[in-house]
DNA sequence: GCGACAG
DNA sequence: ATCTTGTCGC
C-alpha cells in the first residue's frame, strides 16, 4: 500500500518539493506515460474533412471537456463533456458528472487526475452509440507540449482513440520556451500581423503553436498536438471555434461545468 | 540554492 | 483549479 514520507522518516526540512505524492507513484506514471506515447499519432489520422468539400464527410461534431472543484472541498469536482456543431457552433449534447477526486495535481501529470472521468463521459455516449459522439475533442491542458511530450490531451487521446487537441491558457515552461521568449516572437517586427507563432524549443522541436485567437486580448492561447491530429489541422479547428479567446468546445464546458457544480452542490 | 511548474 | 466588484472602453 502505498504511503506518505512520514515526518518520522525525514523531517520536514529535508522533504522534497514532491513529497506531496510518493516516489513510487511518480515513477509509475512516469512509466504508464512512457507506454502510452509509443502509442501517439501525431499527424492527420482521420477520414472527415474540415471544409465545404462534397461527396464527403464532413467534420461535424466537436466536443470539449472541462472540469471544476469546489471551492470549499477541493475532492469534489464536476467534470463535463459537451459537443458543438463545427459549423454553427451550437451546443447540440452537454453531459456532466459530479464526483470525488483523491489524485494530486502534479504538473506534468495532469491526466492521470482528470482523464478518468472524461473517459467515463465518453464512454456513456458511446455505449448508447449516441448519433453525436464527437469526431475530434478538445482538452483544456496540453498536448506534446509537455515536459516528456505526452501531455493530457495525448493522455486522453490514446486512451479514447480520439483525435484531440490540447488548448493551453498558461503555458507550460518547456523545453527552453518561457513567457518573455513567446512575448518576443508575437511582437517581432516580422511577425507584425501575425496572429499565430511556432513554438519551438532548445531541442528545435516544434511543440505547438501561440494564437492570439481573439482581438480583445493581448494573452495568447497555447495549441498543441494530442493525437491523430496535424499541428496545422489543429490551429485551423481552434481558429474556427473562437468566439473569444477559449475555443468554444472549452468554454462552454467550462460554462457548464461551473454551473452544475453550483446548483449541485 | 533558487525559481518554475498545464489544471 | 479557486478566492472576487467594479470599472474602463468600444
Amino acid at each position: 500500500m502505498d504511503r506518505r514520507r512520514s515526518e518520522v522518516d525525514s523531517a520536514p526540512s529535508t522533504s522534497s518539493p514532491r513529497s506531496n505524492f510518493s516516489d513510487h507513484l511518480h515513477s509509475n506514471w512516469l512509466e504508464a506515460q512512457d507506454s502510452l506515447k509509443k502509442k501517439l499519432v501525431t499527424e492527420d489520422d482521420y477520414t472527415w474533412k474540415l471544409g465545404e468539400a462534397e461527396g464527403v464527410e464532413l467534420l461535424k461534431y466537436i466536443g470539449g471537456v472541462d472540469i471544476s472543484f469546489l471551492k470549499d472541498n477541493p475532492s469534489v469536482a464536476c467534470g463535463t463533456l459537451v459537443v458543438l456543431d463545427f459549423k454553427t457552433l451550437d451546443v447540440v449534447y452537454e453531459d456532466s458528472s459530479i464526483v470525488e477526486i483523491d489524485v494530486p495535481y502534479v504538473p506534468g501529470f495532469l491526466a492521470f487526475r482528470e482523464a478518468p472521468m472524461f473517459l467515463e463521459l465518453l464512454k456513456k455516449m458511446q455505449d448508447c452509440s449516441h448519433p453525436f459522439y464527437p469526431q475530434l475533442l478538445m482538452i483544456d491542458g496540453n498536448g506534446i507540449l509537455h515536459p516528456r511530450g505526452f501531455g493530457s490531451a495525448c493522455h486522453l487521446g490514446v486512451l479514447a482513440n480520439l483525435p484531440t487537441i490540447g488548448i493551453g491558457k498558461n503555458l507550460h515552461h518547456v523545453d527552453g520556451l518561457t513567457n518573455s521568449r513567446v512575448r518576443e516572437l508575437l511582437e517581432a517586427e516580422e511577425n507584425f500581423n501575425v496572429d499565430c507563432i511556432s513554438l519551438i524549443g532548445d531541442s528545435g522541436k516544434t511543440l505547438g503553436a501561440a494564437i492570439h485567437s481573439s482581438k480583445g486580448s493581448f494573452k495568447p492561447i497555447f495549441v498543441s498536438v494530442g493525437h491523430r491530429v496535424s499541428l496545422a489541422s489543429a490551429v485551423e479547428v481552434v481558429k474556427r471555434t473562437c468566439k473569444y479567446r477559449v475555443p468554444e468546445p472549452i468554454r462552454q464546458a467550462d460554462i457548464t461545468s461551473r454551473d452544475y457544480l453550483r446548483k449541485h452542490h
